[in-house]
DNA sequence: TCCTTCGTTCGAATTTCTTCGAACAATGTA
DNA sequence: TACATTGTTCGAAGAAATTCGAACGAAGGA
């Protein structure tokens, strides 16, 4: 989790930081957000929280490389960098997004019925 | 009520859990090793660490359902749980192996014969 | 039974992560 | 220029994760 490079070089893909960074559940929303609707600003991700926070959140992404990000006026612009993670890891994102969704929008490729539910004991968003 | 098949009750699988898990370099080296292995005891791993450690980390994978143990005389064998994660995330163990290994070793399953760059960063362990 | 082996659990110290207000910077608009 | 918008950075407080020694427990062997 170093991040010594320069402003213009992207940082190396480690696989135990980009897995890092997709383990809290809020992050992972914004990923799976990035990859379905495309490139975002931070602002709109409908989360309710300052944006100190939400912007670190976003730095986390941003120092595993699992987002670039580039200014567009007034907006910073989020982009998965999705041919780099499938260059590192293939198969990785695209397991880890399909995960991601609820079981019942994943049943359309796998034809098995499932009355699970999920919730997560470790890093939730409550507060602390 | 006792119900004794709730002991063996595996903890349910989820994602952010299980990225968590496994976003530690020692516990991506603990489950590469099962996975390449096959079951061992939590001794048998080579790593220099005081075993209350070691058995922290086991313990991490284990709460995540990641892996599974069970006596077996003295020793305490661990079990990667393949099926059921394959079941829960499907394509997703097998990516993060594939992505463990140097990058060198991963080219070999490739079909076709990639003649590109040969990368030549060394794989990061580095303690977080 | 005593002792050894293998691993878990406990408790505390240390480190790391998360959160959030406040200050700051960059851009666009009146 | 003054002001609003959009995020970043800083600093501190709190929460969580990691580490490790010590105590404990469950086999197995002498």
């Amino acid at each position: 989790m170093s991040n010594r490079l320069t402003l213009t070089a992207m940082p190396k893909l480690v696989l135990p930081d980009v897995l890092y960074a997709l383990s809290d559940p809020l992050r992972l929303r914004i990923v799976c957000q990035l990859a379905s609707e495309g490139d975002t600003a931070c602002g709109t991700f409908g989360i309710d929280m300052p944006k100190s926070s939400l912007s670190h959140h976003f730095k986390v992404l941003r120092d595993a490389g699992v987002i670039a990000t580039h200014s567009e006026g007034v907006r910073r612009i989020n982009t998965l960098r999705r041919d780099e993670l499938e260059a590192a890891f293939p198969g990785l994102l695209e397991s880890i997004l399909d995960a991601a969704q609820p079981r019942a929008a994943r049943s359309r490729k796998v034809l098995k019925p499932s009355r699970e539910k999920t919730s997560s004991t470790r890093a939730s968003s409550g507060p602390r």
